[in-house]
DNA sequence: CTATAGACACTTGTATACTAGTCTGCAAGC
DNA sequence: GCTTGCAGACTAGTATACAAGTGTCTATAG
């Protein structure tokens, strides 16, 4: 155990200012961990610290990661970063090579395709199976719909952000199969990142809440044909960004 | 680095009669790694190691594993075992309860589930991919539904199994994303331990590989029809076999 | 004989020390 | 000036030591 995590008020204020050496000048969490839970496991903590800083891209794709740097950054030994690194690099965004150094993992196009087949497959799959239900209740999904069109009206991302992300999962709760979103989250994380920087765009892009309504009425219709098709061209929407994004951000981007 | 690793040959014959305590007699591996490879790291050596015993069942479902032990066996630290122990509950192969112990996880009929499904939708997805591509040439996944079908009548199980996987995979070489079949293997280590449960009955039904000759016949009639029902009832099978294998090995299952 | 409390053995989680490989930068030689 | 060799400071991989929690088994009291 260290002291920053047991008294983290006393150190808080001072360490917010530090930026640890060799982290691209990151400044330490905000929040830590609740001190009295010993349950949490302290590798959970890292890889939660790290995820989010990756998928917010607060931590750059290609920057420089390195294991005594975090364990610095988080006050905690190598031991639970080892850990969470190598979770991070089963999901893709943490590149490590032996002896030489780890990276935030760039985007890859192709991990990009994959992904996105992936879930085109799995949510076309879960359409047709939702309205094969014989109790199909579409007012919770509507609902969503309709808060993810107001957050876009208000411009505000951050809701924006959480109202797509859970009509999706309604997707799966609906044709029965809530938990194989956590599945769909851990192939997606690369697809964050890209939502991330297309932010702004997106949340103009008045097709995005049309398609989201579109898919809603095919369930609410039972109507496959046009919902597999307006799934299709939703989850395509991200590979024709991808390649401005790729212009702009070009850093950002594997060789 | 350590002795057994070094000096495989002198100390092989010796491990190989000696039972390591508390991995249910368990024998050490036959081969060990190559001696001279320090580049292939020792974690990848143990995962692989326990990835596959408990793929082929010599580590039964609901076994007790203890990291002090998986060490002992291997004739590692307990640092790479942890790694190993890591992704193998990553993948759903072991489960870990903190301060308590480790075990094969047992089967999970949930797990199965959500196998079945997303492997349905990512090959039906697949097939109606490969049917879309312009130059299909459906001789080398004739060629290995010919050899699955040899495979069946000389009741080599190894043969059988192993074309049935190159069957599976060939579907998304032809979609042109061979590299997704890498990470269905990942989703399906679940699946494989039923199969090796049930491949003498598996191997003994001809409706399996008729099934296969029909995917093939549709993909070359680019018959989407045919080939979603049929995939779709290829992949649903090991759920009714599921059922029955419940009733045989019950402690294999969680509760 | 039963029930309860406590010691103990055993588990995983974390921290630290050590090993071996790789990159960088400087200096010496061509 | 350019190349080559070496020294040092990194890296991650591994081994070991320590800490903290849990289940079990035993011994003792009722």
């Amino acid at each position: 155990m260290n002291a920053a995590r047991e008294n983290p008020t006393t150190e808080l204020g001072a360490r917010s200012n530090s930026r640890v050496p060799g982290l691209a000048g990151l400044d330490a969490p905000r929040q830590l961990r609740r001190p009295g839970a010993s349950r949490g496991r302290i590798s959970d903590y890292v890889y939660d610290e790290l995820c989010e800083a990756i998928r917010y891209l607060r931590l750059e794709p290609g920057a420089a990661l390195s294991e005594p740097a975090v364990a610095a950054w988080l006050n905690v030994s190598r031991a639970p970063v080892r850990e969470a690194f190598a979770r991070l690099v089963e999901h893709g965004l943490v590149s490590v090579v032996p002896q030489v150094g780890s990276q935030v993992a760039p985007i890859s196009m192709r991990e990009v395709g994959d992904a996105v087949f992936i879930r085109n497959a799995l949510e076309t799959s879960a359409f047709q199976q939702a309205i094969g239900t014989a109790d199909l209740d579409t007012t919770r999904i509507q609902q969503l719909v309709d808060e993810n069109r107001e957050a876009a009206a208000r411009n505000d991302i951050e809701a924006f952000f959480e109202t797509d992300e859970q009509l999706h999962h309604q997707v799966f709760t609906l044709a029965g199969v809530p938990h194989l979103w956590q599945f769909i989250r851990g192939t997606k994380l690369q697809l964050d990142r890209l939502r991330r920087m297309n932010l702004e765009a997106a949340i103009a892009n008045e097709e995005i809440v049309h398609e989201h309504q579109q898919i809603v009425d095919a369930l609410a219709r039972r109507d496959e044909a046009v919902g597999v098709q307006v799934i299709h061209q939703h989850s395509s929407r991200i590979l024709v960004d991808t390649e401005k994004l790729r212009d702009e951000f070009p850093d950002y981007f594997e060789s």
